[in-house]
RNA sequence: GCCGGUGUGGUGGAAUUGGUAGACACAAGGGACUUAAAAUCCCUCGGUAGCGAUACCGUACCGGUUCGAGCCCGGUCACCGGCACCA
């Protein structure tokens, strides 16, 4: 008979669907449980996509191999559906954004139920469905009722083309991370989430984390922790500049301040006259705010600022005047908005200051002339000078000395900052969550009372987003007219609705309890599946989605709705797949892979197998139309084992070794995410079956170790071979096989023997063998013989049943 | 500039973490079967020299440690990813 991939995989999606399979086997409380999990998939309507295959296929295979291992297993899948690109496509086809996010999800779910997941299917969660997003808002609720969230006027990024702002983590090089489009400065009242809040805990729980190790320095880098003092300038109006520095060893050489131009002290001292030339002030300052993002980023921009005339600063360790700049370099979002300039030993400074003449003063001695370049070592070879009591100590060493100093003044003191800033939460589009507040000209801000969740999300004509920058759902009057919940007075909705990463900010915990509608999962679902054992996803979510859900579960924590800390266990990433040639795929360039032709052509079971052998897990690979076929190849081989006479129920005497080492191989690398050499390791044992016949025994093993790969096959040849009959599908198997150490080598082992550490051949000896079985063997081959001829062996290095290294010296 | 990663045949990639470099595939070439093609099966396949056994060279480059280095150390180059005026 010949191999039929597509009668086969249709009848075993049936069956499995039909059978729920892999929803029974979740039900078993008593056993150890595994949560494995994949990010869900935003359903765009250009399908599934070749790079879903990758992660999910593998977290499959891992899933299949863990029930294997008598595990409980939690695999599910879900839909993370709000989003700009659903709204755009129904904005322009005039669809409503459920009806087509309905239709994109039926079409992912047929795409992904080709594929042959073993999914969870009565677990699905839909981001966008009321009942889902009721606990979104729910979330929310308790962030405001905890002061973490808060409505605030600040200069937001705004993308020009979506028409919204965008979180500082979605702006990507000054441009739009969705869409590419200029990002520029805008003022707007905006929720804000305070992220910031968990800056030092998201850095430190990080340590106990098993996450691979980019992501852990990525999102270290990100949050930007650094530490050092904040210190108090008084300015000659009486004022305090508070500044924060990494280096307050160098105060004696703050030769200069720079406040920023957004900078509050500036307006006051405009307002009140302060400024002797406010023209050439306001000017900057106008300038700096019609920048864009991009602009303002630009790589070697020469450094532009405005002396303020009138105004001075006095450096508190010395009394001495010095003069105020406002600048670009200088940040409003960073620190206090406001520095200390030490030119002689911060590159930025220097710069400044020799365009503006400023004075540069070495304080820490051990580099060059400062006049030629800034000295900005913070290790021992600096000591300072030119400093007072801090004269002779190396910078560390001065660091807590002039930190305790100003401490005890009261000018000063230790400050850690981060560069991590606060969420903006508010979204001017109509296809995210509503945002449950309501405003009262009486009472302010008021949270929707939790029995009115979920806030539904209204029907209007209109979802266009608007240039004013309001939110389309804005001009529903009848919806955001509305009573206050507190004095009952009129009062009206919040129109800004959430951004994406809301939903999937949680979605992890619904999988346990997806149907629950008295809490977003219940306390028995969340204790005994929390955490998720092993996340895998992309790396461009490392400081997004990944570093929000973490901030949102540790508040879930802390208000004890979850029993633990943190969310995921185990971390991993996947590489990109490339086009043919190793090109990104794209429409554009036409090389796409619709993994569904590729079902069609060869088969689930192929496609499966081929993208877990086309490379290291981790690492970008390039597509192979080529690879594919050699794939399909193997899966005929080893249907073709299956036709064949196999006698025995053990491991027959030939294959005993290699089924044994294939077993741990492949056991191993599974866990290790090593998909490629377990494959290569169960092509070599079907090649050694082909050598040398195989018993039942043997295929029995081969068919449990390739089915976490090819279910569909291995479910169908189990059958055939009777093994169903015995013990059961394949799906259901909770044995999967052991091998013996001592039996993964044969009796004899081969043994490389090198001269002064050169390869001159090998030998076979019996395992085990002592250095002088091993040597008179290696004396006896020819060429050894040869090399040997008047020299006289000093030294032997016997490495166990792997080699041996003959040291020789001409004899005398 | 800072942080992280990578560099191995014609190609994708292996190498038990210091012990026979190139597993397993793809492509290519040769052969068998076939009227023919596809499919399948067998053989060759890092480089140079040689009919050959064999010898020498070879894991980006230069140097070091070691009996022995793709792997460790020092330096250089190239590419990829992240961050980037963060005081």
């Amino acid at each position: 008979m010949k191999y039929d991939f597509t009668a086969i995989e249709k009848k075993w999606q049936k069956k499995w669907m039909e059978e729920k399979t892999y929803a029974a086997v979740t039900g078993d409380t008593t056993r150890p449980k595994f949560y494995g999990l994949v990010e869900f998939p935003y359903p765009s309507g250009n399908g599934l996509h070749v790079g879903h295959a990758r992660p999910y296929t593998a977290m499959d295979v891992v899933a299949r191999k863990k029930r294997m291992d008598g595990y409980n297993v939690l695999f599910p899948m879900g839909y993370d559906a709000f989003g700009l690109p659903t709204e755009n496509y129904a904005i322009k086809n005039h669809i409503h954004p459920a009806k087509v996010t309905h239709d994109n999800i039926a079409n992912f779910t047929k795409q992904l139920q080709m594929l042959g997941y073993s999914f969870d299917w009565d677990r699905v969660v839909n981001t966008t469905d009321p009942s889902y997003y009721k606990w979104t808002q729910w979330i929310f609720l308790q962030l405001y009722k905890h002061g973490l969230a808060y409505k605030t006027s600040m200069p937001v990024n705004w993308c020009t083309s979506c028409k919204c702002v965008l979180a500082n983590e979605e702006v990507v090089e000054g441009v739009c991370e969705r869409c590419g489009s200029p990002v520029i400065r805008k003022e707007k009242s905006q929720w804000m989430l305070k992220i910031t809040e968990y800056a030092q805990r998201l850095i430190d729980d990080l340590d106990d984390l098993d996450f691979i190790e980019r992501v852990k320095t990525q999102q270290k880098n990100w949050i930007g922790r650094s530490t050092g003092a904040e210190v108090t300038f008084k300015a000659t109006t009486g004022d305090d500049i508070v500044v924060f520095t990494t280096r307050p060893d160098t105060l004696f050489g703050a030769t200069y301040m720079v406040l920023s131009p957004e900078h509050e002290l500036i307006r006051s001292w405009l307002e009140s006259g302060k400024v002797g030339n406010a023209d050439e002030v306001r000017a900057y300052q106008a300038a700096a705010a019609s920048k864009s993002d991009l602009e303002r980023t630009e790589l070697n921009k020469e450094k532009t600022g405005v002396c303020l005339s009138g105004v001075k600063g006095i450096n508190p360790v010395n009394g001495k005047e010095i003069p105020i700049f406002i600048s670009d370099y200088v940040l409003a979002t960073y620190g206090t908005g406001a520095i200390m300039a030490v030119p002689a030993h911060d590159d930025r400074d220097w710069e400044f200051a020799k365009k503006f003449g400023c004075e540069i003063i070495e304080v820490v001695a051990g580099g060059e002339d400062v006049q030629k370049a800034a000295f900005t070592a913070k290790d021992e070879t600096g000591i300072l000078v030119n400093s007072d009591f801090l004269n002779g100590l190396t910078v560390k060493d001065a660091i807590p000395v002039i930190t305790k100093w100003l401490e005890e003044k009261g000018i000063g003191r230790a400050k850690v900052n981060f560069k991590l800033r606060d969420w903006v939460f508010s979204r001017q589009r109509y296809w995210g969550e509503p945002i449950p507040m309501v405003w009262c000209d009486k009472c302010g801000w008021q949270p929707l009372p939790e029995d009115q969740l979920p806030l539904l999300l209204p029907e209007v004509d209109s979802y266009e987003p608007t240039d004013n920058g309001e939110s389309p759902l804005a001009p529903m009057t009848d919806w955001v007219n509305t009573t206050c919940p507190c004095c009952g007075g009129p009062a009206k909705r919040e129109t800004d609705t959430m951004p994406q990463w809301a939903g999937s900010s949680w979605y992890f915990l619904r999988y346990m309890d997806p149907h629950n509608d008295k809490a977003l999962a219940s306390k028995e679902a969340l204790e005994y599946w929390s955490p998720v054992d092993w996340y895998n996803g992309g790396m461009e979510h490392t400081t997004l989605h990944l570093l929000y859900s973490r901030f949102w579960h540790k508040f879930l924590y802390d208000i004890g709705v979850v029993p633990t800390k943190e969310p995921y266990k185990k971390r991993t990433s996947h590489g990109m797949i490339l086009g043919e040639g190793g090109e990104k795929m794209s429409k554009s360039r036409g090389n796409v892979i619709n993994p569904n032709d590729i079902v069609d052509a060869y088969g689930a079971d192929t496609m499966r197998t081929y993208i877990m052998f086309i490379g290291d897990f981790e690492k970008a690979a390039a597509w192979s139309a080529n690879a594919v076929k050699g794939c399909k190849r193997f899966l005929d081989r080893v249907w073709n084992l299956g036709e064949m006479e196999h006698t025995g129920e053990e491991y027959s005497s030939a294959n005993e070794a290699a089924v044994h080492k294939a077993i741990k191989k492949v056991s191993e690398d599974i866990e290790a995410m090593k998909f490629n050499t377990a494959i290569a390791a169960l092509m070599a044992l079907v090649n050694d079956f082909y050598a040398n016949g195989a018993s039942r025994g043997d295929m029995k093993a081969l068919l449990l170790m390739l089915s976490p790969f090819a279910p569909h096959i291995c479910e169908e040849m189990w059958e055939n071979m009777g093994f169903a009959a015995e013990t059961g599908k394949m799906a259901c198997q909770s044995q999967w096989p052991v091998y013996d150490e001592s039996k993964t080598v044969a009796s004899e082992v081969e043994m490389a023997v090198q001269i002064q550490g050169k390869l001159r051949g090998s030998v076979k000896v019996p395992m085990d063998s002592d250095e002088a079985t091993v040597v008179a063997a290696a004396k006896a081959l020819d060429k050894v013989a040869r090399q040997l001829e008047g020299m006289e062996i000093v030294k032997v290095i016997l490495v166990k049943n792997k080699l041996v290294n003959l040291i020789v010296k001409p004899a005398k």
